[in-house]
DNA sequence: AAATAAATTTAGGCATAACTAAATTATATA
DNA sequence: TATATAATTTAGTTATGCCTAAATTTATTT
């Protein structure tokens, strides 16, 4: 069986190959928070157990067996992050923490039990798509709220779930995955966004705006 | 913070102290499925930490700071049973392997959710008593099942719940904790046990009913 | 192309928690 | 009381997974 750090390794790398394309050992030691020497390490026991393909100085990448845990540790989080909002009622900044811990010990049961109560979800609190039993993970096409100009119109998609004092702060704007907002206005010189949430204006500052991911409903330009 | 392996020899060490009275290195090891050099090894690491009282040779005795730990961890392990059960509806055969796991990792802050969904109960699936968040501990005083005689009536209180295979049996004939039954007869020659439960007669082998502990409703032998 | 800078790997250590084997202490028996 | 048996402890090993420091390789600059 696998240990814990192992899943986290693999976890790790699926999610840097998503993000950034080539994983090294340095963009993973920092991600992880190890020195590289440990994620050299980690690596090539991961290759040993034919998880990883990895040649020295070269990068890592992840074997169809070793995306399969990646996938599987992935859906664990997910849908733990969502059962303990749903189920349990915990705050939306403080599933992480908690499904980082538990994604590791539960039972393919308890993953079924879950799934089942929660209808078979395919987006975790924060927006993020659950795998499904067979990994198989739907995509969703978003673009940083940065990227958005006056008057235009979106729904929140995903918001980075790792930072709690941040999802705190979007939290107290309603900003949660599915709501819907227009942009008043972008202050110029990369100055803050103005946007009209429900009715409300409120303000939002360029450096929280990169943490929220949107689905475009409607562009003026093209109309 | 404790390891896991730490946690469970308090845990272990508090059990044993229950069932034993007095905890030396060797039952300790059994129990815990090591090698009692381990067992010493762990110890003496514990005794640093001011957890447990020990003099080589003497045995091990929890402190208060190691009592509490230990009760935590059984407060965990036991609401989780009951959670798995109710909540996500895993049979009562299957949630102490779980426990075993997700004790060790879940937070306050989960605990105190689950224990509010369950309405602060005393006793998990199996009949153990559950300790209040101050590590308060109703005691029941039950008896084993082999303790019965002819036509005595009484309510099942708890049954060991480590053994899967055991319980699906037991679980087959309907014992779970409140489960009122009377007992037809007690083959002689330590034989087995046959009961009348909800009108219907089944045969307890004694292997089984040492497993299975009773409140005493009625003695006829008293009237 | 050589020199410098950056990234990566190797080598050697440490802590945890298990193990085996040998030595020690305690207990029971003759 | 001496001895045999059983329990316990010590000593030394192994496997994880992290670390630091030094060596090596790759990439960049002049």
């Amino acid at each position: 069986m696998l240990t814990h750090a192992a899943e986290d390794y693999l976890k790790s790398i699926y999610k840097l190959q998503e993000k950034v394309g080539k994983v090294s050992t340095g963009i993973l030691a920092e991600y992880l928070d190890v020195k590289p020497a440990s994620a050299t390490g980690m690596i090539k026991k991961l290759k040993a157990m034919k998880l990883v393909r990895y040649e020295r100085y070269r990068g890592v990448t992840l074997t169809a067996a070793g995306k399969a845990v990646a996938l599987e540790i992935i859906r664990h989080h997910r849908l733990l992050e969502l059962y303990l909002v749903k189920a349990l009622g915990v705050p939306w900044d403080g599933v992480h923490e908690e499904a980082e811990k538990l994604e590791h010990v539960i039972s393919e049961d308890v993953e079924a039990r879950m799934d089942e109560f929660l209808g078979y979800p395919t987006a975790d609190p924060h927006g993020a798509p659950i795998p499904d039993k067979n990994g198989v993970l739907i995509q969703t096409d978003s673009v940083p709220m940065t990227d958005l100009k006056d008057g235009q119109s979106c729904v929140v998609a995903e918001v980075s779930d790792s930072d709690s004092a941040l999802l705190r702060h979007i939290g107290s704007f309603n900003l949660y995955p599915g709501t819907a907002f227009r942009v008043v206005e972008v202050a110029p010189f990369e100055g803050p966004f103005t946007i009209d949430i429900a009715g409300q204006e409120v303000v939002i500052g360029r450096e929280v705006a990169k943490h929220i991911f949107v689905e475009q409903v409607q562009d003026p330009d093209n109309v």
